[in-house]
DNA sequence: ACAGTTTGCGCAGACGCTTGCGCCGGTCGA
DNA sequence: TCGACCGGCGCAAGCGTCTGCGCAAACTGT
């Protein structure tokens, strides 16, 4: 029943050996038209399917790639999957997905397992429990390359792709500031993920060049969107002179918009938004917003490419991708003129 | 470098047989527990890993299932593979994920790879192009379970896990109608998946068990969401009685729901809005949308389960389960008092 | 006609691991 | 004391594929 039909089986029906057979199969130059030919039918008419796994027991590679994602988040974590998987399935590698769920014991039992699988690559979102990369030390002595991407930590040792987040950050301040709004409340999220931190210090930097105030209470954490309600009612009432908010993620922008909908909070005209995301969730919420947008499929993109490039060139140079983000303007932020008297 | 410590290599150091060795990292009992101390210290030593690949070749089974997705949506997919995973993960399986693109041509071919990768099990989301399962033979001839999940077709040769579409239509268009709302317009997907057509046609249903009129022009079509503004403005226009909107999916709730908003709509004062959704977005648009929830979390994992357990049972009864939906009354709806000269 | 080259194919070993079977020395019961 | 038994281990084969090398036949040129 499920027993495959294997080489040997193609060799014994012709009366060749299994290395014709092979070679046959593999259109080596040794092996006459004729008997390709006659190879090629066979194996055919007996429909005789290839097992890589065997094929790999001497051959050095699996062509799998192995990625590891802290959970399936609904914006930016699927575009980026998509964007891995056309370069992979392009270059004929297979994708394998494991969620860490957070958990730094899983992520560990994660990498391991890659090297029990023979991955040939491993791209890696950190958890937020992720506190240092000894757990990837195992990856370097199988020679197996890994890229870090999207949630990463401090390292000179791997390659990362990120998008600038603190630079970003600055930007998204800088740019409420010039369009008048020097009362802004920040919604970011946990503190355990370095790029929440990064994110915000890069948005008060922004405040700091612009010489206007940004003080604590005016940024907004949030771990599970169950709390941004109560988070965002409060920092509301202290700040109540506030004409923007930013979020710095999809998650928090489209729930921040919602719970702005419904206190009956005008866009922009009472508030302006301005988000950093992936670039989806702003064409469906009303009005539109403006953002910088961090392409998903964009840094899965590159961040196969670069992985397969270090693959099959066993290249082990470490890189520190920084992938541009592109403002795109919409509906949600107004022009203020400037309160004279700039506080500080 | 990347060259692997083997069982041989332990065994060379012990002077023991790589046969010794095996067992007794297996805890076999015929090994004293003095040799699997040292083979295990040794092994440990040496960080020894062991290569699935290699112990496939006797074991038969690679412990690898393929999930083939027509594409990565924001919405439903994501949560599938969630679910998918964590049950996949759980019995120590992992998830290879493909993408078809929605192109029976790709469908094929990796539907082909799955067995070249000797894969224990294929899920398989129908791409919009699939109108028969010859293509699904070759697995069965590989003795590969598959089961058939979401977007699928009619048949009694394969496992189906889906949601009753026809029966979900027919219920939304039932909670409308017993909510006052005779005048309601349809947004249906892509008429070439299966899905749309069910949906549609229990919508129909649901409308005749009340005796309630529902015509053609009530059915707005969307291939494309960059159409549904014009579709939509038409159906209004046609019919500006309209009380209620019906979407079947999550993408054309969020995009529906943002183009009523933007033309100033109150939701659910002046038009009701009532979904097939997966159960995140109506939380995040204003206000949350009255829904018949279909879980992508549920069906992942009930569907993972279904496959390990045909996979480990080698079992090839054929299934057809239906997952359930419930109903979860947010505030988009409002109840109106119906019509007294109800039309026909 | 003969040495040298080419063409086409088979032999056998290797990849890393598992497992049925057999072997040896020691222990137990009668 | 002797046979039966068992604990602990090695031998070797095999999973399906690839490939370096060798070999025979056919062909080349002189």
């Amino acid at each position: 029943m499920g027993n495959r039909v294997t080489l040997k089986d193609i060799a014994g029906k012709l009366g060749l050996s299994t290395a014709t057979v092979s070679r046959a199969l593999a259109d080596h130059p040794d092996i006459s038209g004729a008997t390709k030919q006659q190879v090629r039918d066979v194996a055919q008419a007996m429909s005789y399917i290839p097992n890589y796994r065997a094929r790999y027991m001497r051959a050095k590679h699996s062509r799998l790639i192995a990625l590891i994602v802290p959970e399936m988040n609904t914006f930016f974590v699927p575009s980026m999957i998509s964007g891995i998987n056309h370069v992979v399935q392009q270059n004929d590698y297979s994708l394998i997905v494991f969620q860490s769920d957070n958990s730094i014991v899983q992520e560990r039992r994660l990498v391991e397992y890659c090297t029990h699988l023979s991955a040939d690559g491993v791209l890696l979102v950190l958890s937020s429990e992720t506190t240092n990369l000894q757990h990837l030390e195992i990856l370097r002595d199988c020679g197996i390359p890994v890229v870090l991407l999207d949630r990463t930590i401090e390292t000179e040792k791997h390659t990362t792709i990120t998008i600038d987040d603190q630079e970003v950050g600055r930007q998204a301040a800088a740019y409420l500031i010039d369009h008048g709004h020097t009362r802004a409340l920040g919604v970011f999220g946990d503190r355990r993920q370095r790029i929440s931190e990064l994110r915000l210090n890069g948005f008060c930097r922004g405040h700091a060049d612009r010489g206007t105030v940004f003080t604590d209470t005016q940024v907004l954490r949030v771990t599970l969107v169950s709390e941004l309600e109560d988070v965002l009612d409060r920092g509301l009432a202290l700040h109540p002179d506030t004409t923007a908010i930013f979020t710095m993620t999809d998650e928090l922008l489209v729930h921040t918009h919602h719970l702005l909908c419904k206190r009956g909070v005008r866009i922009p005209d009472d508030i302006s938004l301005f988000a950093i995301s992936d670039g989806q969730a702003p064409f469906f919420l009303n009005p539109n917003i403006t953002h910088l947008r961090h392409s998903g499929v964009e840094v899965g993109e590159r961040t196969a490419h670069i992985l397969i490039g270090m693959i099959e060139h066993n290249s082990d140079v470490v890189m520190d991708v920084r992938i541009r983000t592109t403002l795109v303007e919409l509906g949600s932020v107004a022009t203020r003129a400037r309160p004279l008297a700039l506080t500080r």
